[in-house]
DNA sequence: CACTGGAGCCAC
DNA sequence: AAACGTGGCTCCAGTG
């Protein structure tokens, strides 16, 4: 694989220096509240462990594992659960073990299990990211590297600590490692994403007419639309969570490769386990029985769905969808079978990727690495102004389509119209092919990196 | 004791 | 036909 056009070199060559300045600028830590939030959860452990090692599950595991018994490992409680107990496991790993992970465990009700699933949780926020951070904290600064030429998409990586997965989802564990995170004295910290880049790098990239209209509109919502279908909700009237799975777990698996029995199967296990309703509040397996399904169906992908059954549903909708994108849907296929006939394929930052690639990472690849490139075009000149004028603000990581800087207060304004400038208008100079406007969120906070708030860009 | 692969979980 | 992608990190288990 090599860069072919002097674009793609020069990005990759910029890039690199610029994110060499961010990895040098480090973002600050609050080292007094990182050690006690680590004494803490320390003490978290140790009382869940103490009171599973009373518990009759306990005794059970101790009996089959004799002196190898250890409570970290699921390997070994996967028989205790699924064979010495009557619980019954769900699904199997590809090495034909039984599967011991969250979403198994959870069909399980028992108090054992609660704790052991809390205490995993608690052990992975220890280990991985409090821990982690405290190793490679100096002198109250993190400096993490961020890698371009690791990726196989031409996206970047992070490693030492990665960056680019501190934990935000779950709100108590973000809060715990986040806040940690904090501004320089007299700074803000400020965070701009691009919104639904990916969609709209696919929109260009696939030339849809379609798909470039609900890129370039924002009053359209593609993730709203397929939930509404997905979930059989009126349009105007999806809820969030609806929104935020259909996107998830059908529009991007669609765009990546993935096909309607895989997606029925996430959607349905969504519906328990998000416990979601309409806005109204009705349960929605009641309210898809109501519409005639009234299960999920086998998945089996080489058997035909059954009528009312879930994946049926998901089956036409995926039909839809494709005849929602129709130059997608027959662009793909084209650009599958030219690769196979000649082995390359150009990304729209001129980078040529030659080698051996599946089906699906042909779909991918095209996309997710010139969203990011899009990024990463932003960041080099974002970092280039702020040494030029000599500014005190600093840009101190980026998460793929997002930067994070670390923005003196009386700098603000400033740094903010800088941001958007680069981010919206000189981009789409400097690359003709972007043919829909590109937006920006904006947040900021005074104190930590969780508590961060909207800022009107 | 060093190393590897699997399984799992965190992010986009 | 076949079935969503890109990573990093940790722990366990197995190997030699």
């Amino acid at each position: 694989m090599k860069a072919t056009t002097g674009q793609a070199y020069q990005l990759f060559h910029q890039g690199t220096q610029a994110l060499a300045e961010v990895e040098r600028a480090g973002m600050r830590i609050d080292v007094a509240r990182l050690d006690s939030t680590v004494k803490e959860v320390g003490n978290q452990i140790e009382e869940l462990i103490s009171g599973m090692t009373q518990s009759g599950v306990w005794k059970l595991w101790k009996k089959r594992w004799g002196v190898k018994a250890n409570l970290g490992s699921r390997y070994q409680l996967g028989p205790v659960l699924f064979e010495d107990m009557d619980y019954t496991s769900t699904s199997k790993t590809k090495t034909g073990r039984t599967q011991v992970n969250e979403e198994s465990l959870e069909q399980v009700d028992n108090p054992f299990v609660k704790d052991y699933l809390r205490l995993e949780k608690l052990k992975k926020l220890q280990s991985t990211y409090l821990k982690g951070i405290r190793r490679e904290t100096v002198n109250g600064f993190l400096h993490p590297s961020f890698n371009l030429h690791l990726v196989k998409s031409f996206r970047s990586s992070a490693d030492s600590p990665n960056f680019q997965n501190i934990p935000i989802r779950d709100p108590e564990v973000g809060k715990l490692i986040r806040s940690c995170f904090i501004p320089r004295e007299d700074h803000v910290l400020v965070e701009v994403d691009y919104s639904a880049l990916e969609f709209r790098v696919a929109a260009m990239h696939w030339r849809d007419e379609a798909m470039i209209a609900y890129a370039s509109d924002s009053t359209l919502d593609v993730h709203r639309d397929m939930a509404a279908e997905c979930y059989c909700l009126p349009v105007d009237r999806v809820p969030k969570k609806c929104r935020f799975f259909a996107k998830n777990q059908f529009v991007f698996p669609q765009l990546y490769g993935s096909f309607y029995a895989n997606c029925a199967r996430s959607l349905w296990g969504m519906i328990s386990s998000a416990e979601l309703t309409t806005d109204d509040g009705v349960g929605l397996f009641e309210h898809l029985a109501d519409r005639g399904i009234d299960r999920l169906g086998s998945c089996d992908g080489s058997r035909r769905p059954e009528k009312g059954t879930f994946e049926k549903h998901i089956m036409e909708v995926e039909t839809r969808f494709r005849d929602k994108f129709p130059q997608w849907a027959k662009r793909k296929e084209q650009w599958w079978k030219k690769y196979r006939k000649c082995g390359w394929f150009d990304m729209m930052t001129g980078f040529r990727c030659q080698g051996v690639y599946s089906r699906n990472q042909l779909y991918n690849i095209p996309i997710q690495g010139p969203a990011f490139h899009l990024l990463l075009w932003s960041l080099i000149q974002v970092v280039r102004t702020l040494k030029r004028d000599k500014m005190r603000s600093r840009v101190v990581g980026q998460i793929h389509d997002s930067i994070v800087a670390d923005v003196h207060r009386d700098e603000l304004n400033e740094y903010l119209s800088l941001v958007k400038r680069v981010m919206t208008v000189d981009v789409r100079e400097h690359w003709p092919w972007v043919v829909v406007p590109l937006e920006i969120e904006v947040e900021k906070s005074e104190t930590n990196w969780f508590e961060k708030v909207a800022v009107e860009a």
